[in-house]
DNA sequence: ACCCAGGCATTGG
DNA sequence: CCAATGCATGGG
């Protein structure tokens, strides 16, 4: 079975645990130990392995998609670094060691991940959102792959509503695929210039904005301020202090620092 | 039968 | 500019 390298560090199980933690993701499957999705119409499954990862089938193509879906951008060895500065982090970085956040490889993916999660619990927004995937989605042998643009945008909005959205998240989901809005064109633009762009649609706000920043772009510094969990998870490790501004502690790594706080607070504790 | 949960747009002051 | 309100589901 083929064998692609991460950068180290890299814990497989840590990293998966959001595919795991909230009930069934059907488009990033996890299913005897492994984690299943489909790339460019093809199932992948991603098991553990020394130095990286085992998966099959693994093309050539998909390589780049694969380490994405894994976190290998990010640039854990020089956050941890930064971490010994910061008591909470330094214990994290400890705990957690080798936790690589999963990136989302489709843009479209992640906004509607996030607009199905605004305001319910992940447990609501994950039941939700996979009947919607067995809905617009195609199946492969286990997983599936996640509706397409195209195909939520020639959808009725009263469809997604049988499946358990809001009228108002319906209506959010299917503008947002009819839209204009070019999603490879935001890769190149800095971030605050990506949330201007993204808040300016509807239904999507300054939160759902900083989690695509964060979940798609991967880019360093995004900081969901607006979360609840983080809020809570920040009060937990350091007591009550101004949210907000809080980000400002954890430059330039906030990303890193808000899943890193996130994932403590469920698998650690605090 | 409640209440809360990794928001947002709308309305009214 | 800020406060109040409705939304739909799953878990406690």
């Amino acid at each position: 079975m083929p064998l692609l390298k991460l950068p180290q560090p890299y814990d497989f199980e840590v990293s998966t645990e959001r595919f795991r933690a909230f009930g069934v993701d059907r488009a990033n499957l996890w299913h005897e130990g492994g984690l299943h999705r489909v790339v460019e119409g093809r199932e992948l499954r991603i098991e553990p392995a020394p130095g990286g990862v085992l998966v099959e089938p693994l093309t050539n193509g998909d390589s780049p998609v694969v380490l994405t879906l894994l976190g290998a951008p990010f640039d854990l060895p020089a956050f941890y670094h930064f971490a010994q500065a910061d008591p909470v982090l330094a214990c994290l970085t400890r705990d957690l060691a080798g936790f690589r956040p999963p990136l989302s490889p489709d843009p479209f993916e992640a906004l509607v991940g996030s607009i199905t999660a605004q305001q319910v619990s992940m447990f609501a927004a994950f039941a939700v959102r996979s009947r919607m995937i067995e809905r617009f989605g195609d199946p492969a042998e286990h997983a599936w792959s996640f509706p397409t643009r195209e195909r939520i945008a020639s959808a009725r909005e009263e469809e997604l509503v049988e499946l358990g959205f809001s009228r108002r998240k319906a209506e959010y989901v299917v503008s947002l695929a009819r839209s204009e809005l070019d999603f490879e064109e935001l890769r190149e633009l800095p971030d605050e210039e990506v949330k201007v762009r993204l808040v300016a649609i509807r239904g999507i706000g300054e939160w759902t904005a900083d989690w695509f920043l964060a979940r798609y772009l991967g880019r360093p510094r995004a900081w969901p301020a607006g979360d609840l969990a983080l809020q809570k998870a920040v009060v937990s490790y350091y007591g009550a202090q101004d949210f907000r501004a809080f980000g400002t502690r954890f430059e330039p790594f906030q990303n890193l620092s808000a899943h890193y706080l996130l994932t403590g607070a469920r698998m650690v504790g605090s």
